[in-house]
Parts: structure tokens; sequence; C-alpha cells
RNA sequence: GCGAAAGUGGCGGAAUUGGUAGACGCGCAAGACUCAGAAUCUUGUGUCCGCAAGGAUGUGGGGGUUCGAGUCCCCCCUUUCGCACCA
């Protein structure tokens, strides 16, 4: 037993704050060019500043931080910032609720998480800091606007767009979530409103963002990205509407098809009900009912019109266009399953190969013409089929293409359509324009003059920022809080000088963090966004932390608006960010997501009172598989806690000089010693090396139970009395150097208790020696018919033949023989041997 | 409906290329120390049979490949997420 007079007891908060001031002052975490290092730029999705950190923060935080840290142990010039996405709408309702400016709402919570980030322990450099609402930073934000604007990247619409109505904004379509088609923010249901709009032309760059060479994403998030983008190839198909009467000239109807091999079975057109050629076309005696039908579905929501089990309806617009291909006369209806908003809103309709034409044709009584026949099956008949056949397949009644299988040579099919002028090879996207334009205050304003002579001017970069008044009414009515301000809109344009007005709406805040990374560059730079010695220096982001439900908001953005800057000659290369990796979500204890209303939130300030920083940083990277995420614990904290405690305990109590213990000293025992140390020394070694390859994999809590498992070694080995070898020396310096990047603050003490001086975090990592770590016996597990029967210890090095002598010589494997002669031995170096009979 | 990911003890989770399933921790049980508790320490802990030795069984279910499968292949079930009349 230890004595009990000296209590060498672990009390996090004598050490903690302390460790975290003096690094503050010693200027530890500050990051600067060092050409004479390699730059390792790690950024983490930056926070919006609600009001307190909770404990999904520090998840996304602290791994990311550790990670870091172990960087620049490993030689890396580490820059790891810090800011805040400080525009937005909950400063607002915020605001209302409490009757605060959202201006002073969001710096107080600004200042109060600045305080809860430093009780984190991470190596923010602070120096770097940047805050979106700040005039200094969007100044940028409206600079890149402009850029955009004159790159004709950036451009304004009228078009029915997605308006919340509780929030009283419109929103861009990757804001619109779910079945209900809700509201990002507010789980409100969105409506169409048909607005005025500005936009980026995310679209130009579709295919571009499909490629994700040269950068190290999850399969997830590419998955989810390649889907919002739905790419798919095909053809554009032109139709000419019949005449009318002989004064008339036709006109033409574009179609997106994938399937221009079913062109000759194109028995039927249907237009969505908004398509601008219905009222064009239709004829007198369809007009009333086309025009019910039209009103009847501008009154419907989206939801309503959109869901998929709802019997699909149309009406005959009294007018025909003429297939291309066959000739055909066809009809031209107009039906809500067609969708103004993908393709052109027209589609040719084949009913034998497409079960919704196929739906539609039958419930009008509409003609249906196979033109595939399937694949080892017999030819449909169109009047008792009951389902379409959408499968391709070798082509019939189709004209100079009959014979043809689709399944193999659509290019050949293509190719005629491109020939003959029908149609030309096309490739239509899913993915829209980014709608930027926000109906509320607390934003950036978008820098556009309107002037009745020289139309949208953007703003001149020596005029910027446009700064956002603070005296606004920023009550929500759905016009532009700006709009209201009796002075802020008139302006003289910048062009002419005569009076003009300023756009009104804010930015979307998602253009705000689709560049914080380059402004953590050079926060103070005032010649441009960034400085591009900077930027030379330390971009692309080597790793980028966040949550994976901005895959499609946020990263597509990032991405594009890189892309895009990289067009405009602004900054050079593909991507912003080579590495992405995503944090899961911690639950609450009763495994559901954590909210105010269950009373689960998990509270990090009161944990850090009790158990310290270290503890909890520990605790996160241990308790679940990051990049999964779990329900929250609170015994399991006890066991990390515990751990640092013993840690602590058995570490040595004064500085470490020459080994005073040679491992002979105790008598009798030599030998044993002398082993113990071999293991201790491996054991040493193993640990560095999974530890080092877990946190290049994210892999953070087997980190935490290796250096768990090594501290369960050194206390069996302290029994066996090693204490003051070099060994034992080495094992402590091995230990708070792996242990420095989870556990700052006690690493750093134990460090300065035995090794006074220079601070653990300046140190290098431990070199491993592959000799020291490798084995000198083995378990050599004995099978018999592959189960396990028996294990012999023996020497790493044995050979095949003494192996299988000594499997045979088992007592327990000639008990599993039952005296059968093995038919056939397999051995495994390093292993195992089954015997099989 | 389409796409993706995941199913391992009471819980979180380990397990390079197919080669000792359950590391590490929580929880639980027994014990030591203590007047008692807390803390700490020791031991045990997948399931079933057995006093034990030992044996059987076991990674969502079913099949397959293999000397050997948590891992590879096929089918199915469940859960989570994303998209959804996308032409």
């Amino acid at each position: 037993m230890t004595e009990v007079t000296t209590p060498n007891v672990y009390h996090p908060a004598e050490i903690e704050e302390k460790w975290q001031n003096r690094w503050a002052e010693q200027g530890l975490y500050d990051a600067d060019i060092d050409s004479s290092r390699k730059p390792f730029y790690a950024v983490s999705m930056l926070p919006y500043p609600s009001g307190d950190l909770h404990i999904g923060h520090w998840y996304a935080l602290v791994p990311s931080d550790a990670r870091a840290r172990f960087q620049r142990m490993q030689g890396f010039n580490v820059m790891f910032p810090i800011g805040f996405d400080a525009f937005g709408l909950p400063a607002e309702n915020a605001a209302i609720k409490h009757n605060v400016h959202p201006k002073e709402w969001t710096y107080a919570n600004i200042e109060r998480m600045r305080g809860q980030l430093r009780t984190m322990g991470t190596m923010f450099d602070w120096r770097r800091e940047m805050v979106s609402c700040d005039p200094k930073y969007y100044r940028w934000t409206q600079w890149f606007f402009t850029q955009l604007f004159k790159g004709d990247l950036a451009y304004r619409k009228s078009s029915p767009v997605d308006w919340c109505p509780h929030c009283n904004t419109t929103l861009a379509r990757e804001q619109v979530w779910g079945d209900d088609r809700h509201c990002e923010r507010c789980d409100t249901p969105v409506i169409k409103r048909q607005l005025e709009q500005w936009f980026f032309r995310t679209t130009n760059y579709a295919d571009e963002l499909l490629s994700f060479s040269g950068i190290e994403w999850p399969e997830r998030v590419r998955t989810l990205q390649t889907n919002w983008i739905g790419r798919s190839e095909g053809a554009h198909v032109t139709f000419q509407t019949e005449a009318l009467g002989e004064s008339q000239e036709s006109d033409e109807i574009e179609v997106f098809t994938t399937r221009a091999d079913t062109l000759w079975g194109a028995t039927f057109m249907v237009l969505a009900p908004e398509h601008p050629l219905v009222d064009k076309i239709t004829t007198d005696t369809q007009r009333e009912q086309v025009e019910a039908y039209i009103a009847e579905a501008t009154r419907q929501t989206d939801v309503e019109r959109e869901a998929t089990d709802q019997e699909k309806t149309g009406v005959f617009t009294g007018a025909y266009a003429i297939n291309p291909a066959s000739g055909a006369r066809v009809p031209i209806w107009i039906a809500d399953y067609v969708l103004m908003t993908y393709g052109s809103g027209a589609i040719m309709a084949v009913p034998a190969g497409d079960q919704r034409d196929f739906e539609f044709a039958r419930k009008y009584g509409l003609d249906i013409s196979v033109v595939i026949q399937p694949e080892g099956e017999e030819l449909p008949d169109s009047e008792t089929m009951t389902a379409a056949v959408s499968a391709k397949g070798v082509m019939i009644h189709s004209g100079p293409l009959t014979g043809t299988d689709s399944s193999k040579d659509m290019d050949k099919v293509l190719a005629y359509l491109e020939e003959k002028g029908i149609g030309r090879r096309a490739v239509n996207f899913r993915l829209r324009d980014w709608l930027i334009s926000r109906q509320r205050y607390w934003g950036t304003p978008i820098p556009i003059v309107y002037c009745p002579d020289c139309g949208a001017v953007p703003v001149p970069d020596d005029q910027l920022p446009v700064e956002l008044p603070e005296d606004v009414d920023w009550r929500p009515t759905g016009e532009s809080p700006l709009k209201l301000h009796p002075t802020w809109r008139q302006t003289p344009c910048p062009q002419c000088g005569q009076e003009a007005e300023r756009e009104t709406d804010t930015m979307d805040t998602f253009m705000c963090s689709s560049w914080y990374h380059l402004r953590y560059l050079s926060p103070d730079y005032d010649k441009g966004p960034f400085d591009p010695a900077e930027y030379d220096y330390w971009m692309p982001v080597a790793t980028y932390t966040g949550g994976i439900e901005h895959a499609n908001m946020h990263l597509i953005y990032t991405r594009f608006f890189h892309k895009a800057c990289r067009d405009l000659g602004i900054l050079s290369g593909d991507e912003p960010m080579t590495t992405l990796r995503n944090q899961g979500i911690i639950l609450g204890e009763d495994s559901e997501k954590m909210s105010k209303s269950r009373g689960n939130v998990v509270a990090p300030d009161a944990l850090v009172e009790r158990y310290g920083t270290d503890t909890i940083r520990a605790y996160l990277m241990f308790f679940a598989r990051w990049e999964q995420g779990a329900p929250w614990d609170s015994n399991g904290i006890e066991g990390t806690f515990r751990w640092l405690r013993r840690v602590w305990a058995l570490c040595p109590d004064s500085p470490v000089g020459e080994a005073t213990n040679d491992g002979t000293a105790k008598d009798g025992t030599a030998k044993d010693t002398a082993s113990t140390l071999r293991a201790l020394k491996r054991k040493v070694h193993q640990t560095l090396a999974s530890v080092a390859h877990d946190y290049e994999n994210f892999e953070f809590n087997t980190i935490v139970s290796s250096l768990m498992e090594l501290l369960n070694e050194m206390y069996r080995a302290r029994e066996a009395g090693v204490v003051g070898t070099s060994e034992w020396n080495e094992a402590w310096s091995f230990y708070l150097r792996m242990l420095a990047p989870t556990a700052p603050h006690i690493a750093e003490e134990l460090w300065q208790r035995l090794w006074p001086g220079d601070s653990v975090h300046v140190q290098s990592w431990p070199e491993y020696s592959e000799e020291a770590a490798a084995e000198e016996e083995i378990t050599l597990v004995l099978q018999v018919n592959g189960k396990v029967r028996d294990r012999l210890q023996v020497a790493v090095d044995i050979d095949r033949d003494e192996a299988e002598k000594a499997a045979l010589a088992s007592e327990i494997v000639q008990k599993f023989l039952d005296g059968k002669e093995p038919r056939k031995v397999i051995y495994v170096p390093g292993r195992l041997v089954n015997v099989v009979v």
C-alpha cells in the first residue's frame, strides 16, 4: 500500500485554468507562416452564437482539436482557428422575444461563448477569429457578391420560390426538407410565392461538383451530393405543334427524355399546368376546362400536388403535336404530375414504358403503343397489359431503328436523332440555382443599387461595406425590414449619380459561411478578402470537420463558391477542403434528441466544474465511435475520470533524471524484472503505433482505450519493481506525449513535474521502434477441424515443422483427433495450426 | 418506390489482409479496507448444461464459398438517414 501522508490526488480545477492562461500568455498556439515547416490547416464548422456552448459543440470541436494537436506533434505547422456564424434568424427571433437588438444579443452571446470555448482547452489561434456580422467581415462577403455579379454568376429573376410563412422569408431549395416540404429552421411547411429574387448560378458547376477527385470526403456525403445534384443523361427532343388554322404557325415544344429509344411509343404529350405555351395552344372548346384545372392546381399546396400516391389528373388542351420520329399526331394534355421545375416542364408520354404515363393513358383512354420487346418475355399486348414495362431492350415498330437493342446501343439511337435533326444529346440536373435573397434584417445587405437608367448596379469596392443600419424595425412583416427604413434606401446611382434605391433584401447566411475559412487566413487584411501569401501557404484546408446535416447545403455552397472564385481569378485550386469528416450526434440519456423541452440536455459547464476539461475531452473521444455518436451516459464519464486519476496517482512525483534502477536490483527477481521491462517497452511502442494510426483515421475511441490498457500494464510493471529504470522513464515520456492531444492539461502538469521546462505541447511525437514493439513469444492457437482446442506459448519465429509437431504433441489435440489420421494440417505463421481430419 | 449506411453481451463499443469474438470502459456481483458510507483496491461477469473439470453454443435470420466467416457471396428481416410523379 502507498503511504497516506502525501495525498497525491488529481484536482483538475487546480491545474486547468492555470495552464490555459499560461499557454495564452506564451502564444503557444499562434500559427504563423513558417516556410521551414509543412502547413496543416484544420477547420471545424464554425458555431452559431446561440448563447450557450452545448455538448454537441464540444463533441464537434474537441476530437478535431486533439487531432490537430497530434498533427502538430508530428511536426506540422498547425493552424486551428475559430469564429462565429453571427448573422441569422435566431438572433432576430430572440430579439423579438426579449426585446433586445439582434446585434446586442449576438455580441453578448459571442462574448459568453468565447469564455466557454476557452474552458475547452483547445489550441485555437484567437488572433485569427472572424465574426461574420462584423462590417470588416461582411464588407468582403459583399465584395464576393459583386464579383459573382460581374462574372455573371449572380442574377435576378422572378420565379415561384419557396417561402416560409413563419420565418417570413424565402428559402433556398436546399433549406426545404422532408415529405411535407418544411422549413429547415422552424419546421413550418413552405408555400410558393412568385418573387423577384437573386440567384447564384450553382447549376453552371453541376458537372464539376459531381467530381470528387483529389479530395477525400466520406462516401456518404458524396452520395448525398451526387443524388442532390441528380444528373441524368438523355436527349432534348423537339415536337412541333399542329397549326390550328392555315394562318397560324406551329410552335415547338421541347421535352427532355432519358429514353429516346421509346420515342416511337410517345402517343401523347403532357405539359405542366404552368407551361408558357398552354394558354396559346388551348382550343376554344377546351379553354374552360383547362383554365379550371390550372386554377385548381394553383390552389393546391406543393405537398398536395406532389403527393405521389395521388391519382393522376389532367385535361386535354385540344391541341395536337407531331411525333417527330413516327409522324403520328399526338394529343397535348396538361397534368400536374409534370413539374415546371424539372426539365422543360413538358414530357413526351410513353405509356407502354412509363408507369405514370401508363396510368394516365388508361384513365383517359389514350393510345398505348409497345415499342420495346422485353427480353425473354412475350410482347405485351397494349389492350391487356396492366403495367408499363420500363426496361430497355430491342426496339420494335421504330422505323429505321427497329431491331436496335437500346440496353446496349443507346448511342446509335441518339446519333440517329441528331442526324435527323429531331433531337440532340442533353444532360439534365435536379440541382437548381442557389436562391440567396432573404427578406430579413439580420444579414449581409445585398450590395446592389437600382437605378432607373442603369438598372441593377453593384456597389463599387471603395463604397463597401454597405452597412446594415441599426435603427431599423426588425420585426418581420413579410417585407424586408430595410425597406421600411426612412432614409437608408435612397442613394445616388454609383454609375450616373442620379437618385436610386438600394436592394433591401439581405443574403442567405450560407453566403457568409461559404468563405469564412478564407478570412481566418488574415482576418484584419483590408486589401482583399484574404492575404494571398497566407492563402498560398495554408490552403487548402487539410481537414474539415462538422455535422453531416450540411451535406447538401453548406458543403455544396462552399465548393461552388470556391470553384466560382477560381474561375473569377480570385484564388487557385479546385477544392477548398481536402479531407472531410463528420461527427455523429450525441443523444440524451433517454436516447432522444437533446432538447430543452425534453429536459435531457447535457450542460458542459457543469461537467467541467465536476470533472474538469480533460475528463470531458477524453470521455467525448472514448464513449462512442466519433463518426456515429451515441446516447449520453453520465455514469460512463466516471470511468474516464478514474483513468486520469490513476494516471496522476501512478506518475512519479519528482523530476526524472538518470535511471536509478537497472532492473537487477531486486534480489532473486532479476530475471522476472528483465522480462517485465521488455514487456513494458514492447507495450509502450505497440501503443504508440496504434495511437498514431487511430489519430490519422479519426478513431478516437480506441486511442483512449489503448492508453488505458497501457496504464494497466504500467501498474502491473510497477508491482514488478521497475520504478526508476530507463524503461519506466521512457514509458512516462511516451505516455505523457501520447496523452497530450487528448488531455492537454494533465499531460502538461505531469510533464512539467517530470521534465520541467518546455511545454509538452512543443515536444515532438515519440519515435517508434519496430524492434521494441516486436513480440518474442506468441500464443499459437491449435484447432481441430477449425475449432479452437488448445493454445501454446511458442517463440515468434517457430517454423512450420516445429509448429505442426507441437500441435500434434498436444494431449488435447490428440483427444479430439480421437485416433484419426490428420488429412491436412494448415499452418498460419504467427497465428495457428489447424488439424483437419 | 429509388439511393446510402448500419445490425456484435444488460449498455457504449474492440477485432490490419478471412485466422484466439467480446479489447477498453460503463453496469452488475462477490470480497478487502472502513464504526459506516464515499473513494480506492482485488476477483468475476456472452448464453446454456455442469459442484467442478469440461462441454455445447454464439456477431439480425436463412443459405453458400472455405481447413477456417463478425469479416467474402446470394436471399430475407429490422433500424436510421437522404431523395421522391425528376420524365
